[in-house]
DNA sequence: TTTTCATGTTTTATAGATAATTTGTGCGCA
DNA sequence: TGCGCACAAATTATCTATAAAACATGAAAA
């Protein structure tokens, strides 16, 4: 596997850890972060940290102000509708592009990502299943730039989903996954997009706390 | 105006300059960005010079390999076409949450736009005029996750624009955009939204050379 | 109460050290 | 001679340490 940036340098691996803690909602929106704090927590200087802060930044994770530092960027529930109105966009052209290449193979494993977040224990399995389920249908698109962005507004929605807002939680038979791989199956793609279209909105909509 | 981080700092200030010698074609794709270089050319120690690497990296403008330096991004006919079609899909969404906000002002302003884009001398002009009309008509929309990641497409256009291939140039009197403007006019929101997806795709399918 | 100015804090930038990669050189061997 | 490999030198990215500039805070003066 082609390792990437984010493990090989210190910059790298401290995007990795603030990103998953941002994510997680450990870090809570608006919170300030100070890059000689985290310079001190990952034994590094502030220089690497700074770049995180950067990469962070462009994935919408944090907002920086010069001179006034970054902060963990807040998501109201205009930002979170922003959020799935994208994906789904970008979603359903992805899958527009990606079904001529699915292979049954592709959607066996697919099937058996749903299943695994179907059996997941808490909400961090059920995402990462969720997230695996996508991606792994989206991929054949060969669009790497598209899939870049989705990752990030992926991101963005499991903030969201994290925001505790959901502490007690059952993992739902995830229906709509079911009959978007039963319309690929059938080569129904126009029924899969909008499907699947339906299905990342539905995201945006749930009920606020 | 509030002022952007790009115009406040050092590391703004080489992200905003590298960004535009990318984009109008000066740094050919796959060159070499060596850091002490552009730090002794803009008078800056290196740090700057590699956080605005980080930003121009999330732009899609340059890629990055790990300890081996950045280079300017590749694209070939295939990366266009998939800038096109995202450009096509979120600036339809972007359209349709705009156009309940669209005022006749503004879509005198986006006309005007279009026809200083007409009477454009150069490719240049005739970009501005036209990054110009889309934005006008897009921002209404009030989404700024979206807004955002349009202009990072549209530079990437812009690239493909700017790459040479089309030396000799004429304003064209842009039928499209004309015909975008009445379709809102008279409220006909699909249409209008139909003819700018066409629109945008259609720079994607250019003759390449 | 408002303004000014001093002080501490934080971001931003520089200069120098470290580590990794690439390039060049020499040697052995076909 | 030509090719491949190992090893050394140079180049370059990355990181640390330190200094400078900007901002926030709060006390003193108007």
């Amino acid at each position: 596997m082609k390792k990437s940036s984010t493990d090989t340098t210190v910059a790298g691996r401290i995007t990795r850890a603030l990103a998953e803690r941002i994510i997680s909602g450990e870090f809570e929106p608006g919170m300030k972060l100070r890059q000689d704090h985290f310079a001190e927590e990952f034994g590094a200087s502030h220089v690497p940290v700074r770049e995180a802060f950067r990469r962070l930044e462009a994935q919408g994770l944090a907002v920086s102000e010069p001179r006034r530092g970054v902060r963990v960027a807040s998501f109201d529930i205009a930002e979170v509708r922003e959020v799935a109105e994208m994906r789904a966009s970008l979603e359903v052209l992805a899958l527009r592009n990606a079904a001529p290449n699915l292979t049954p193979d592709i959607l066996d494993l697919a099937e058996a990502h749903n299943r695994e977040g179907e059996n997941a224990a808490d909400v961090q399995a059920w995402e990462q299943a969720n997230k695996a389920f996508h991606r792994v249908i989206l991929e054949p698109c060969g669009m790497p730039r598209l899939l870049a962005t989705i990752d990030d507004l992926h991101a963005a929605s499991a903030r969201f989903l994290f925001s505790g807002f959901r502490m007690e939680w059952e993992a739902p038979t995830d229906q709509d996954h079911r009959a978007i791989l039963a319309a690929l199956r059938s080569n129904q793609i126009d029924v899969a997009a909008a499907t699947l279209a339906r299905h990342v909105k539905w995201i945006g909509k749930n009920p606020a706390r």
